[in-house]
DNA sequence: TATTCGCATGTCTTTGAAAACATAAGTATA
DNA sequence: TATACTTATGTTTTCAAAGACATGCGAATA
């Protein structure tokens, strides 16, 4: 559904609001590790999320990533718009580029009520909601793990 | 959503069950023509369609591919199994393969809920369905030009 | 039964996402 | 202010999906 790079940056951004504060920030390594991502490639997706303003960074000593506030209240919708963009809630289902509104695909109707359940329910869903999941119990990639890594 | 492969290979299932009979069956250069796919590339998703048993195909002098009553109604799921295999309907939103109903990611639950909306979409709308929705007026690729190609 | 048409199949090439590498630049602290 | 630490950024490499090519095989028909 979501590309791997996307994948990537979800976990990464539901980890860091799970661990990230501005006191004590959550180094790159850290991270790739227990999201289980290649650790340069993170670093780039991680690059991106904080030019979309969806996580801070800070360089050097004691540097590392974390999220404020307003940041924690953005929608997981806004981590797949700055990386992979709108197509997949807007696109045609069938990939055809002269498909739209006016002029429908034979699978248009049937795909657009899917399309926009997908969105409201990204739209709908913030980082926070899925932090607080995490810290209920749902398990994440290494979670059990975590106080470990960050000894 | 949907990979190209896949996207292909719906718009061709569904452009052979609007055109192609036992007695008139449609050739590749007409679909891939049809369907704005690359020639050899469709060619070899038919490959893989026939011997899922979702279109049937006769070699030779006025050959062609075609579908019969029972492969006519079939699912849009079963085309996607055949090309795509099953792991949109039943993977993790994340990619993460710990992510179980026994042991699930933050992310779930609600993911879920979308997945399931697709694939009960994707069960119950029918090749035929699709190609009613073709003959009922919604434009394809070329719909308008078919006979003009046919000649 | 030979010829021609058109699908079947395997191999090769291309392209772009994914991943790795190398280096720059900023920050804390001794 | 020098050093160690950590993110930022640009370049290169890898790999799999996508697409192109070449050839095999089956069926109709003259």
């Amino acid at each position: 559904m979501f590309s791997k790079t996307c994948e990537y940056a979800i976990r990464a951004v539901i980890y860091i609001a799970s661990t990230g504060t501005m006191d004590n920030k959550t180094g790159m390594t850290e991270i790739s590790n227990n999201i289980e991502a290649p650790a340069h490639f993170t670093a780039k997706i991680l690059q991106t999320l904080v030019h979309n303003d969806i996580v801070s960074s800070q360089k050097g000593v004691n540097g590392g990533f974390y999220m404020n506030k307003v940041q924690r209240q953005k929608h997981l919708i806004d981590i797949v718009r700055a990386v992979d963009g709108d197509t997949l809630f807007s696109g045609c289902g069938l990939g055809l580029s002269t498909c739209s509104e006016e002029e429908p695909c034979p699978f248009h109707e049937k795909y657009k009520v899917v399309r926009n359940n997908l969105k409201n329910m990204m739209e709908s869903t913030s980082i926070d909601d899925m932090s607080k999941q995490l810290k209920k119990g749902r398990k994440f990639v290494r979670l059990e793990e975590m106080s470990k890594n960050e000894q």
